[in-house]
DNA sequence: GGGCTGATGGCACTCAGTGCATCATTTGGG
DNA sequence: CCCAAATGATGCACTGAGTGCCATCAGCCC
C-alpha cells in the first residue's frame, strides 16, 4: 500500500527482494490505521485499536514507526533519500534553481503514484491539527534538504544562504500550493502540469525562466533580467539588476 | 504586612513573589521551566519538576499552557494576533509586499525585545527535535496569516494564491534567516539592519524594489520587470512579461 | 451570613512511547 | 541432523503528557 502495492506473495528467504526488504506486517498496519483512521477518525483510533485490527502485538507497531503520526506518512522516509541522493547525484553544469524544481518534482511523483492514498491521506492532515503539525516537520526536511543544496551551489555568492533559503522556501510552497490544488480536485487534473506552471512562477521571479521549447542546452549566464522602475535614477537600475543577479 | 509590599499568599515560596505580585502564575511557571530546561534538559524535565519549583499545582501548569511546548512560546499567541491585527488595519493603497514586510518586522521586534530569552530559546529549540517541530508550526501560523492577506489583496490577479503562497513563504524564509543570525550572534548587532536585508532581497525578487530614498509616493503601477533569455521568441518574451507582472 | 463566581488543587484515568525479558523462527555451522 | 547465535515478534511493566471531574477557597454582590 506504502508505495508499489504489488507484493502478495510473501516469498520467505527469497534473497534478491530481501535488499529490497518489505515487511508486509509494515503495509498491514497501515492498511488497518487507514481503515479506522477513516471510518471513525485519527484521534478516536488508538494504536491498540490499529494492532488489534492487524492481528500484531503492540510493541511491534513502534518497531516499524517511531509514533502514531508516522503511520500516515510511510514512504516520506525513503523519498526524503530519494531527493537528496538526487541532488547529490547532479554535476555542478546544471542550473541550481532548475535541479531544485526537478528535486521537488519527484515528492510530487511520489504522491501522484498513489492518488487515492494521497487524497485520503490529504483529507486526514487537513482536518487533524496534530497531523498538519507532524506534515510541516516532514515538509521542513525537504526544504532543508533543497536549502542544503543551494547553499552548496551559491557558497561564494553575496548572500548565499539567504538566496537559498529563500528559494528553497519558495519552490516548497510553490509545489504544495500546486500539490493542495490538485489533492483538493481528488487527484482528477494533470499534476505535473499544475506543479510546472508553479515552479515556472518561481524560477521567473529567482531570474531562472521556466525550461524552454528548445532541449536543455542553456547556460545560466544567458539568462538577462532587468528590474527597473520607471524613472529612477541609473544607479538604481544598476544597483537592482545586482541583487536580482546576485553576483559580486 | 510585615514587608514593603502587601504580599497576599504568605505561605507558598518565598522566591517567586521577590519581583512583584503582578506576574500571576504564568509568569513563573515560564520563569520555573526556563530554569530547569537550561540547567537539566528540555526533556529530562517533567511538567511535575516545574510546578514543583513554581510551587504550584500541576493542573494549573495546563490551564495556562495547553501543552509542554507551549511553555517555551509563551507570548507567540499574542504576537500572531497582533500581526493578523495590523494587517486587517492597513487600507488597500499600500503596497501588499511592503505591508507583509512590516508584518514580519513586528515578529523580530517581539523576538528583540527580550534578547537574553530569545537567544536562550533558540538554543532550546536547536537542540530538542521536539521543539523544532512546535516553532515550525508556530511559524506556519505566521505564514498562514502573512499568505491569506495577499491572497484578499490578490484577488483577481492571475495565479493570486499561488503568488500569496510564495511571497509569503519567501518573506517568513529570509525572515527566519536574518532572525537566526541574529540569534547565533547571541543577540549582539542589529537585527533591524539584518532583517531588513533579508526582505529587501525578497521586495527586489517579487517586483517589488526596496524603499526607495525618496519619500514613499511611489506606486506598484510604476515597476517595470523584463524577465528573459537571449535568442528566446517573441512570444516567451511576453509570456515571461505576463507572468512576472501577473495581470490578466 | 448566604449564595455566587472564578481560580486553583487534587485525584484518577487514558494513551503514547520505552526498556526489558521471553519466546519463536530462521540461519549457519559442525 | 542438531545445536547455537541472531533476528524478529510479543507481553509486561513503567514513565510521562494531557484530560475530566470534583472539592476547595478566595473575593464579591445582595
Amino acid at each position: 500500500m506504502s508505495s508499489s502495492s504489488a507484493a502478495p506473495t510473501p516469498r520467505r528467504g527469497d534473497k534478491a527482494q530481501a535488499a529490497a526488504a518489505k515487511p508486509p506486517m509494515r503495509d498491514a498496519l497501515v492498511a488497518a490505521a487507514f481503515q479506522l483512521f477513516l471510518e471513525r477518525g485519527y484521534e478516536q483510533t488508538t494504536v491498540d485499536d490499529i494492532v488489534a485490527l492487524a492481528g500484531v502485538g503492540r510493541r511491534s507497531f513502534f518497531r516499524y514507526f517511531p509514533s502514531k503520526e508516522d503511520v500516515v506518512f510511510p514512504d516520506h522516509e525513503r523519498c526524503l533519500a530519494d531527493m537528496t541522493e538526487f541532488l547529490a547525484a547532479g554535476d555542478d553544469g546544471d542550473e541550481p534553481v532548475g535541479r531544485v524544481c526537478d528535486a521537488a518534482r519527484l515528492v510530487l511523483r511520489m504522491y501522484a503514484e498513489n492518488p487515492t492514498f494521497s487524497v485520503q491521506r490529504y483529507r486526514l492532515t487537513k482536518k487533524v491539527p496534530g497531523l498538519r503539525a507532524y506534515e510541516l516537520s516532514v515538509v521542513w526536511r525537504y526544504e532543508r534538504a533543497l536549502a542544503e543544496y543551494l547553499r552548496g551551489r551559491f557558497a561564494g555568492r553575496r548572500d548565499g544562504t539567504l538566496r537559498a533559503d529563500v528559494i528553497a522556501a519558495a519552490v516548497v510552497a510553490a509545489h504544495n500550493n500546486a500539490l493542495r490544488s490538485w489533492l483538493r480536485s481528488d487527484g482528477q487534473g494533470d499534476a505535473d502540469t499544475t506543479v510546472d506552471h508553479a515552479l515556472g512562477y518561481v524560477r521567473s521571479a529567482f531570474g531562472d525562466p521556466p525550461a524552454c521549447p528548445g532541449p536543455g542546452g542553456e547556460r545560466p549566464e544567458d539568462v538577462v533580467v532587468v528590474v527597473s522602475r520607471r524613472g529612477a535614477p541609473l544607479w538604481r537600475v544598476v544597483q537592482e539588476i545586482e541583487t536580482t543577479l546576485g553576483r559580486d
